[in-house]
DNA sequence: CTGAAAGCGCTTACAG
DNA sequence: CTGAAAGCGCTTACAG
């Protein structure tokens, strides 16, 4: 059935089989309103007997559509790390955006910068936007032309709505397992200072201290497993009498977990050690914690950026759940 | 200096600014030969000015160059599973086209439909294609529309160029260093039988058995922690007194040391464990393994793919070097 | 080395 | 509801 010659087959093609004009076809194929049914059927049908795939780049020229997705990381280094979050929230971004034949891009975005997303506005080729770990005053500042066509994994604004996992639920929920659990000096290791979308958690975890009459007693991590080790060295410093780390990252609680043991403190028979996310290795190494579907996240953000929406649509929070395993 | 309206700066205001015609302003930007040193100042001048950016829909509707490069993950399942590894080979292409303002795609490929790769050969968006855990079959059929613009991380062909690393010698390292530290029974947890990429580990596992007069044992895992337990178990039913096992995926290297341990064997006082890739959770696990430089490999596909080549370039090979750690 | 012109494949007012 | 026509921003023979 494929023609014999390369030549890729267009929406010409489709119309002279259809019967019909370039712009009914057009229509029957963008989804507008007013086709007759038997317009409608006769494109359907060209179209799947020529196996029809519309050029994106034709389409977007004159829709101003853009042909990509960028994935845009605020970030405090010159280069971007990719981590086992930041791949997964890529790859089900890239996954997602196939089916709709748009590409994905990944780029860092300097925190100091003046106006970091004003390159991404007046690029032609970009679709939309999808901001991760993205600080307020980023939001504050977000370019006019972004507006309808951003979205960010963290923390929103009035202009940009957010997907993110639900800190706060999750949070409380291991912060209270381990004071249920007869814990009394819990320690939580945070995100980096800049970062604000574990803000929630932090609040989480003080509000639970609190309503238990337990002290708050915080060390900054960055999410990465040496900011644990160092952070349980810290944390044994200052309260040698802690009985449990809350890290709100896996990594995190894993290198405080290796931390401990490396000086033969007993987890969770000294010290509980709880984290956040489940990542693949949390099961492995048998750490309790709570739930974070980056997946279904992403998948969500790249859907909204896709549907580049007229009415901002509501912020959107994913469940968390506690996951209890061994070390807490 | 942005223009104070919100229309985004053509080559037409480029042209104009340079004091020349679109046609000289697109050699100028396109690289083209033949142009004046003077008319190529002004047109750079001026872009750079306007911070001009091309729009890459128009360009590649023109060069039907496509405008993204998909990543085809062959994959028995009906489903796509991204694991660390895909993460990361996503992120760095997404990465490395973002500069060319190229997206990327990730899609499935059935590893039994029929000719698979027609549907990506005839449509007009991709730009190119990188394929990961190809196997012959595909390699033999694949798209002579495609030849030019496809790669393969793994094993290639006369067609298609290969980008991987050194497994054979990689493995060597490993089995070399398991036998040299005394280890007589050393049994070996391939990949899938359908994937070809790893045989030549297997390959040289073998070698460096027959070179040392020692038995060669294999057990198929599919690069899955869970697999790596299986694998440890069946293996210790048929050969009790192994004293050496070498997963050529750390994953499933850290399925058989966590296999091994709940039946109070020690790692590596009994037996000893390596693994392949040093993903991120091998430094914390004390594995034994060998360096898998996914990221460069993955850059170093895109760009070969992303460069829409003549003459094919050579296959190009990444060095494994041994990481030795506590479990072997 | 340069410019005028054609054309890539689509969508969308516009007129009917 | 439909079609003829214009135009999106670019590249590239073609002629000079």
């Amino acid at each position: 059935l494929s023609s014999s010659t390369d030549r890729p087959v267009t929406i010409n093609d489709v119309a002279r089989r259809a019967g019909v004009s370039r712009s009914t076809t057009s229509r029957v194929l963008t989804g507008s309103s007013r086709i007759s049914p038997q317009a409608r059927d006769q494109v359907t049908r060209a179209a799947a007997e020529l196996r029809y795939v519309p050029n994106m780049a034709a389409r977007s020229l004159v829709t101003r559509g853009g042909t990509r997705v960028v994935i845009a990381v605020v970030t405090p280094r010159p280069t971007l790390v990719v981590d086992e979050y930041l791949g997964r929230v890529v790859s089900a971004a890239a996954r997602v955006s196939a089916a709709q034949r748009i590409g994905v891009g990944l780029q860092g975005l300097s925190l100091t910068g003046s106006d970091p997303l004003a390159e991404l506005a007046q690029d032609p080729t970009v679709h939309g936007v999808v901001l991760v770990n993205t600080t307020e005053s980023i939001l504050r500042n977000v370019d006019r032309r972004l507006v309808g066509r951003i979205v960010s994994i963290g923390i929103g604004s009035r202009l940009v709505p957010s997907v993110d996992v639900d800190n706060a639920a999750g949070a409380t929920a291991i912060a209270r397992h381990l004071v249920d659990s007869g814990r009394r000096r819990i320690v939580m290791v945070t995100g980096p200072r800049w970062l604000p979308c574990t803000r929630p958690a932090v609040d989480a975890y003080t509000r639970v201290m609190q309503d238990a009459g337990l002290p708050v007693r915080t060390v900054v991590g960055d999410f990465t497993e040496p900011s644990g080790r160092a952070a349980a060295a810290t944390a044994l410093r200052r309260w040698p009498g802690l009985d449990a780390v809350f890290a709100v990252c896996d990594a995190t609680a894993l290198g405080v977990v290796a931390e401990l043991r490396s000086r033969t403190i007993g987890v969770p028979a000294d010290v509980a050690v709880a984290g956040f996310d489940d990542i693949a290795f949390a099961e492995f190494s048998k750490l309790t914690t709570a739930t974070h579907p980056v997946e279904a996240i992403a998948e969500a953000a790249s859907e909204l950026v896709l549907a580049s929406w007229q009415v901002r649509p509501p912020n959107l929070v994913f469940p968390s759940e506690l996951v209890l395993r061994e070390s807490a």
